[in-house]
Order: C-alpha cells, then sequence, then structure tokens
DNA sequence: TAGATTGTTAATCGATTAACAATC
DNA sequence: TAGATTGTTAATCGATTAACAATC
C-alpha cells in the first residue's frame, strides 16, 4: 500500500469489481493478463485499468502484463479483506436477518459477532449461528467485546438513539441500510449506505424515460 | 417531463435522494423552500440543486424558491412514479424474500405480481401475500400476464439460463441482486445492480485506508 | 420598488481517455 | 534484439461550482 494518497472515490469503488474479475480468472488457472484484455472482459477501457492499478504501484510487467494471483492478493490486501473486522447488527427484520444469513462477511474482511433487536419476541432466537440479542446488552457487550462496525438494518426513525449510543462506544463505521443521514450528524464517521430503494426509483426512470 | 434528453446519471442517481427529501419537508408541513436551504439540508451546494432541477423544467420562482409539494409531485413524475410497472421476482432465498416482503414497491413505482423459484421445496409456500411458482412456470405465466421488470435474487452461476429465458420473454428490465453482468449479455438491457458485497468491501477499504 | 432567489452561462475542478516513451 | 505492454504524462471530456443577469 505504499502511494494510497487520496485516491478518489470513484476509484476505490471500483476495487471490488477488480477483485471479483481477477478471483474468477485465478479460478480458471489463468495466470497472467494484459490490461487490455481485462478492460475487455470487464468492459472498461485500458486506460481506465492502468491507471486505477497504478494508484497503488506497478503490479505489471512491461511488455508482459500482469500476474493474476498476485494481482488478485494485492487488490485483497489493498481492500483489507483479512483484517476480520469485528460486525454486530441491529435490527433483525426481513433484511437484517437476510444480511446475518446470506453474507459470506469472511470473505469480505468482516466477522459479524453478534445481533441485536428491541423486540422482546425476537431475543433469543437464532439467526444464522448466532442468537438475537436485547438491543438493551449494547454497552455491556461493547465493554467485553472489540466492536469496528456496526450493520444498521433498523427504520429511518429508529436510528438516531441506537446511533447515538453505538457512538458513544467508539464505534465509527457503519453499514447503513435505513436512510437516517448518519454522515451529516458525525462527521467523522466511514458510512456506506444501501439505499435499495433509491436504486429502484432509478430503475424506474430509466424504464420511463427511454 | 419537457427537457429531459441525455441527462446524465451523476443527476438521475441524485433524484431519489431529493424526491425523499422533498417527500419528508412536505409531511412536516413546509410549503416553500429555496435552493439554499434544500441545499443545506441536503449537504450539497445550492448550485448543484439549481442545476439539477434545471434538467427537468424551470421548477421554481425567482425571489421566491420551490413549492414543496409541487416539486415533489414533479419529481414523482418525472421518476415515474406512478407507472406501477409490473415485476417477477427470482429466487426466493435469503434476500429474495427479504426484497418481496420489506419493499414497498407501490411507492416505487412496481408492482410486485408473482415470485419464483426452482426449488419444489418452495413451490407453493407463501412470501408476502404471494405464493412461490415453479421457475417452469414461467412461459406460461408471462403469456398470461404482462411482465416489465424481473428482479433476479438467483446467486450467479444460476442466472444465465432463466436470464435467456426472461429475455426471450421480451423482458428487458432487470433489478440485479447476483454478480452475473446482464449488461454485457444483452446491450439493451435496463439494469440496475445492488451488489451488496462489493459495498462491504468498498467500507472495508476505508476502515482500512483511513 | 427593493429584495430575494431563480435560471443559466462561464470558470473550475476532477475523472477518463489517448498517446507514447520506458522497459521487460 | 524486436515485440509487447506497462507506467505515466498530456489531452479530452464531463461534472461541479461560482457568478450574475433575469425576474418574480
Amino acid at each position: 500500500m505504499s502511494k494510497n494518497d487520496n485516491i478518489s472515490m470513484s476509484v476505490i469503488r471500483r476495487l471490488p469489481r477488480y477483485y471479483r474479475f481477477l478471483t474468477e480468472l485465478n479460478e480458471q488457472g489463468v495466470d497472467r493478463i494484459s490490461s487490455n484484455k481485462l478492460a475487455e472482459i470487464m468492459n472498461v477501457t485500458a486506460s481506465q485499468v492502468r491507471q486505477d492499478l497504478n494508484c497503488f504501484g506497478g503490479f505489471g510487467q512491461q511488455g508482459y502484463g500482469y500476474s493474476v494471483s498476485q494481482l488478485k492478493e494485492e487488490i485483497k490486501g489493498i481492500l483489507g479483506l483479512n483484517h476480520g473486522y469485528q460486525a454486530i447488527l441491529l435490527g433483525v427484520g426481513n433484511f437484517g436477518s437476510a444480511v446475518a444469513k446470506h453474507l459470506d462477511f469472511h470473505k469480505l474482511g468482516f466477522e459479524l459477532i453478534a445481533c441485536f433487536d428491541n423486540d422482546s419476541k425476537k431475543v433469543g432466537l437464532p439467526v444464522g449461528n448466532l442468537t438475537i440479542s436485547d438491543e438493551s446488552e449494547l454497552e455491556g457487550f461493547c465493554a467485553s467485546h472489540h466492536v469496528d462496525t456496526a450493520i444498521l438494518c433498523i427504520p429511518k426513525e429508529n436510528v438516531e438513539a441506537p446511533l447515538d449510543r453505538l457512538y458513544r462506544l467508539g464505534i465509527k463505521s457503519f453499514w447503513n441500510f435505513s436512510h437516517y443521514d448518519i454522515s451529516t450528524r458525525y462527521h467523522d464517521a466511514v458510512v456506506e449506505n444501501v439505499h435499495l430503494s433509491d436504486n429502484l426509483m432509478t430503475l424506474c426512470y430509466r424504464m420511463t424515460n427511454l
């Protein structure tokens, strides 16, 4: 991670895609690839591939191209996927439980270590191989466990109170499925938002204005 | 929708957010707002607000600002949220069922009219107020129902076959939760991708490279 | 009318693409 | 060495911001 200062978000958001394609090529047994060929597969320009990769270092070799497995590992390191950041999830509704059960956190740089809900009927029930805890136990849990990230799967209206508690507990990294605007409240928080309904409205726009 | 030719995707992807904020302001009983105030609330520049809105028409009034309710309705129309596009969902796993149950399709311009799965153990079970159909009934269903959009909640490996069938049935609009690259296969398809794992990896990057 | 605020043009900034010299 | 392909600089393109004249 030599020269990774002020990399633009445009580049950062492309990294996971590079990682996916390289992982696949690697599994297919491809061991070298040129920026041209990779660009073709990914439907982008070769220029962009080379520019993007060069933000992080000279991983290629002139006249040869890039080693697939090496490049894949480099990007894995750049993304920080071996960190195993400790995550907790709040709000075990439809989406919360789908996120908890479906995603392979380990491959994505995280470990899901607890799920919380404020509905006493849900407390004690299983989600995947975890058991739902009561939201009131948040402080106790964080006293005995290191928590890096909170995944918020609760509706906008109910976010503020638990968010404030999480922030006070020192948690400043959020994967946010709600429409609550975390960054506006806490400027130093790292937030990735998943706005499914915005995405679906965009599809609606594009269908309507073809 | 007067001058909506080649609006950039940057602008389009901001529309749902304007719509959300305006809906909220409207519910709060605010009836007029200036680009300055709206920009402040939304944490963007007033210039951007005015530029964005003016892609679609002059909705404001000099010296006064914008009528909240009118602007909200304009954007609703621009997004096409009253169309009620007929959607079907394929793959009723963790995510598929969360999407089917959790989202308020009606408010987002769609109606979810059927869910399909290829797992015979799931066929016949309820999801929300629908019943899971067998994927083999796709053609029959589409013969008797108009379908605008398919929501794909199936893993990458299993997408291609049903995608080809859907395309042959005339469906060219997709909300894609898989990593399968639909646009590369069908250039005329309208596709919105939800790549949760890419999003989580981006969070990982940002935590790692603070 | 005077004040406010838009609509729109012009200036800036950033991101993408093209080109090519460096080099394996 | 000759051919290929990178790393990197320069050119282009697009998006954002600033400025201000138009106008309610």
